[in-house]
DNA sequence: GTCTATACGCTGATAGAC
DNA sequence: GTCTATCAGCGTATAGAC
């Protein structure tokens, strides 16, 4: 008896691509120990030693998960706090939606929990997450507070506290969106746009850019 | 040969009320898929088969760490609301405190990781945590908030935008805590009564405590 | 590059002695 | 209540045909 064809879907990407975004999306959801290596070989569609076929280990699985989209996902916030043709309290909303790409919509920051489950056992993905993504999407922001307080736009305020203000709620909105994920009031308790609006709110008022 | 005696500090708690203990530690350090029900045993200097004399499977474990301290910290943060020997501007760092210590130090907070990564398979540990924990915290602090405004205390602001600016902090204080626990510089960097500091800073300008 | 088949340790859980 | 001994099944990973 013929094997039933694949879904179409499953050709859209090489098998390496299609492996990294199906196991990041499990890892998503049930956590690295979680997933197992035949649950990741079923949900791609291949039998579970094709894997190793293209992947020596389930960690290097889980490292792979990690080498896409930090610098991508970097860049874009750097070029929208760097928009010089725009005023920084224009830029403002700008960073704010490169920041809940980042974390909260499409973004490496949604994978925050697995590397705190993994950083007992496998140390280095929580050195690259640090180091290639959040020290890097700080220091952005950090430079763009402060020259829009020497320029005279933002009030003053203490870096380090706007800093907490800037990231804490969109990371407090991942993790609450990734724990109430089967919740059927999840969109209206927790929708983005919502919250991002009033993010804006509060960074415009610690910046006094309020009426 | 004799068996070797068991430390002091195994004896401090009863059997069943120790494994809880031990396993909210394990379960924080290596999430629930990845603590074994060996593991625990060998950590609470026990066999395994014992753990199985007290709970009646590893979901039971989980649930009886979800059972503990969400009231007493509920109560504890609505104390601290209910204050009315004081004003409501010094009651602000009292439930600050409270929810410092309910996210950060001592906290149910900390389990959040462990509720995203189980939801999944396990949806009653998410809907306990939200109905019991995280609805409660809301509500108290909302009341609060809102007295506090019909008062003339505190500055009109979006109710809603206060409850992320309250909880967002904490909850990413906690999750980098939790990622980068083994940084040599953990506490320098992520340390809580600095982040708390800057909290009420943030806390009070959108309050229009300022000066 | 994908498959079938398999090695083998560890998992959650149980039986039954003490 | 704690132990030793054991189970079936699943975990990661590999061998080798096509």
């Amino acid at each position: 008896m013929a094997r039933p064809a694949r879904k179409d879907v499953e050709h859209l990407l090489p098998t390496p691509d299609r492996i990294v975004e199906t196991a990041t999306q499990l890892f998503l959801e049930t956590g690295y120990a979680g997933t197992s290596m035949s649950a990741l070989a079923k949900a791609c569609g291949i039998q579970k030693a094709s894997l190793y076929h293209h992947f020596e280990s389930k960690e290097a699985v889980l490292f792979a998960c990690f080498q896409t989209g930090f610098a991508e996902t970097v860049e874009r916030m750097r070029s929208a706090a760097e928009r010089t043709d725009l005023s920084f309290q224009d830029r403002l909303p700008l960073v704010l939606d490169e920041v809940y790409a980042a974390i909260v919509s499409s973004g490496a920051g949604r994978m925050a929990p697995v590397v705190a489950e993994t950083t007992g056992r496998i140390p280095e993905v929580a050195e690259r997450f640090n180091d290639e993504f959040i020290e890097e999407m700080h220091e952005i922001f950090e430079v763009f507070a402060r020259d829009g307080m020497e320029a005279g736009e933002f009030e003053p305020f203490d870096l380090g506290a706007l800093d907490h203000a800037l990231f804490g709620v969109p990371v407090n909105l991942t993790l609450c969106r990734s724990m109430f994920a089967k919740f059927p009031d999840l969109e209206e308790r927790y929708a983005v746009e919502t919250v991002k609006g009033q993010h804006l709110q509060i960074l415009r008022k610690l910046l006094g850019l309020q009426g």
